[in-house]
DNA sequence: ATAGGTTGCGACACGCTGTGTCATAACCGG
DNA sequence: CCGGTTATGACACAGCGTGTCGCAACCTAT
């Protein structure tokens, strides 16, 4: 979408989708999802609202920056991972890895995130997408770990649960917001299937 | 929101929220979900648009009339459920029983709807909401059965896990139609998690 | 029959999202 | 300086969702 390298001639861009997000997540914060408009969020970024449309095509797409980025991550992850491992053991560690917070500001960000995700159904409407990439990759790896037959129901359910456990730690950290992410998300994750080839 | 009994006096409605979702319902077989406003819904049952929105907060939300009813049967199942036995399998029970195909017709239907979830974005952009009577009703229903706290960690992965098991058994069904629904419902029901009060 | 209360509806206006179109600005190389 | 290229802004437009207002169509009581 954004190519890597300038071309030659043309117009600088006086923007980037990058400075759009940084812009719109932080009027986000200060005033929630919902009152900011993207007219908003383009004036605080010096453009025009129909400039944000050509880095963004949705206002929520900018929630979901990020996600590109973590998705791949992850898949490197569970490529490199020793094929003798047990599949739950590789695909807890590796969800946890990305999800792994550094800093208050990021702190700060993922969960305002995480309660827009259950509370603001423009943002909702979304998550089937966001979270393709984990279905998909979580359904993929534990088939050609545990030897299950790619169409087999085994890998369905993996890919599925993923998600669940996701969504079950984000879940709780929302209504526990003095607690922290990651331990959520390894209880979670503790709740896997054990390895079963047979279907 | 509709009063179960027609109040004394005032204007008799014109319409209802029943005609209203069969002549959406017939406009979206015909050209799609977004190639037919509300305007075209609205002149189609011969009211006006903010009459439509009188019955229907958002568009989107008539194609889910019948998950509403299904809900309702939901609860009233594991409302009835006897005290004293495993969560984990009046819950299997319940979801399997508003789940049940009763006639090809019906079966043909809710296959051709199970694609759409798996294919179509904009009905993918309907699913969290629509799941939400099975996440909180799951969650409601486990804390109140195990005695578990209600804000607690093990409710909510319950709630969490129940839709990811819907999901999974449709998945499967829609990659192997020649299969039956049920069977893969119990299958993805089992991978249950045992109760667990202390959390 | 008429008056007053109640309820559904249509008309209108408004802000917002998302899209299409076109002119123009700001860079490139020759 | 001059086309070619790319990003942007200005403008228009359809659609969604909401608020408000006056009116229409029913009721019951007098």
């Amino acid at each position: 979408m954004i190519p890597m390298t300038r071309p030659l001639g043309g117009r600088p861009a006086t923007t980037s989708a990058r400075e759009l997000a940084d812009t719109a997540q932080t009027l986000f914060l200060e005033r929630g999802f919902e009152q900011v408009s993207v007219e908003d969020i383009a004036a605080a970024a010096g453009v025009s609202r129909r400039t944000f449309f050509r880095y963004f095509s949705t206002k929520s797409d900018v929630l979901w920056v990020e996600t590109e980025s973590e998705n791949i991550q992850f898949a490197k992850l569970l490529a490199a991972a020793d094929p003798d491992r047990r599949y739950d053991e590789v695909l807890t560690e590796a969800a946890l890895s990305v999800h792994r917070i550094t800093t208050p500001d990021k702190r700060a960000w993922a969960l305002h995130r995480a309660q827009l995700v259950f509370s603001v159904p423009a943002v909702q409407a979304q998550i089937w997408g966001a979270f393709n990439g984990w279905r998909s990759e979580g359904r993929a790896f534990a088939a050609r770990q545990t030897g299950s037959p790619e169409g087999g129901f085994f890998p369905v359910a993996v890919g599925q649960a993923l998600v669940a456990a996701m969504l079950t730690g984000h879940q709780f950290w929302v209504e526990h917001p003095e607690t922290e992410l990651e331990p959520a998300l390894v209880q979670a994750l503790s709740l896997h299937l054990p390895p079963d080839p047979r279907f």
